[in-house]
DNA sequence: AGCCAAGATGACGTTAACGTCAACGTAACG
DNA sequence: CGTTACGTTGACGTTAACGTCATCTTGGCT
């Protein structure tokens, strides 16, 4: 490991980003890369928040919501009251998720049933059909 | 069942969307909200289909993406070659929102473990730390 | 007839999350 | 020393999905 840290076009190869989406995110204080001269350097820190990152944005997290969630991943400091706090967004989060996970669940069932549903008709479709122009 | 449809505001008081967005969803062709005079009347397809379009919205997909997704809840008639290409879609969405689920799963894990850390850093802090202001 | 509430129709504004230049810096290479 | 590759900082453009007016219309009271 010479240094362990990437250059912006680095991290763009291995998540699939654009530099401009690179600079966003610090822009917003979603990742703070460090800087050899005015060049960025990503970290192993800043590799793992953008997973989380890309992740959010999956489970349609706006960046603002992403970034205060960053903040319970990456705080081995911070203060009483802010841990607290962090940990009811945390559960906020985990709720959403979680009810997420269900409705999820259920549209799948429903999605596939009609997909059956459209399979079968298909089927039926091409055989009455197959003499048809 | 006096007529099974409903006016914009009722419809908006039992989604919990405003008329714009309804207004917003039939010019893009999601909504067919039939006319007496001018005024909008929503039947039970489009309340179905609102449905439909909100929780596509939950799951990250756009409304051009559900729209075409919502031809297949209705289709009786449809060709052989829509049909066809309409359930190629649907596959295409089907292994997206499981591999949603999938990732939903761990991002769920991983969430809890943070918090049980944070939960154990919380009292911790707050045993050691009673006697400070 | 007068008026109000609910609804319609543009048309322009807004926010998030970047895309897309343009102009500049700089390190290494031939 | 010129230029190519990679990078930087503004600054303005863009798309999706509505929000927000500013006018009309219309069916019902009173």
């Amino acid at each position: 490991m010479p240094d362990d840290t990437l250059t912006i076009s680095e991290m763009c190869a291995a998540f699939g980003v654009t530099p401009r989406a690179l600079r966003f995110y610090e822009s917003k204080e979603l990742l703070f890369p460090i800087r050899q001269g005015q060049k960025r350097l990503f970290t192993k820190r800043d590799r793992a928040r953008l997973k989380l990152i890309l992740r959010g944005k999956r489970f349609g997290f706006s960046l603002e919501e992403i970034r205060q969630l960053l903040d319970l991943y990456h705080m081995g400091d911070s203060q009483l009251t802010q841990l607290s706090r962090t940990l009811d967004l945390a559960r906020l989060h985990l709720a959403d998720m979680e009810a997420q996970r269900a409705e999820l669940d259920e549209a799948i069932a429903e999605l596939k049933e009609q997909m059956d549903w459209g399979e079968k008709k298909l089927a039926s479709l091409s055989k009455s059909g197959h003499a048809a122009a």
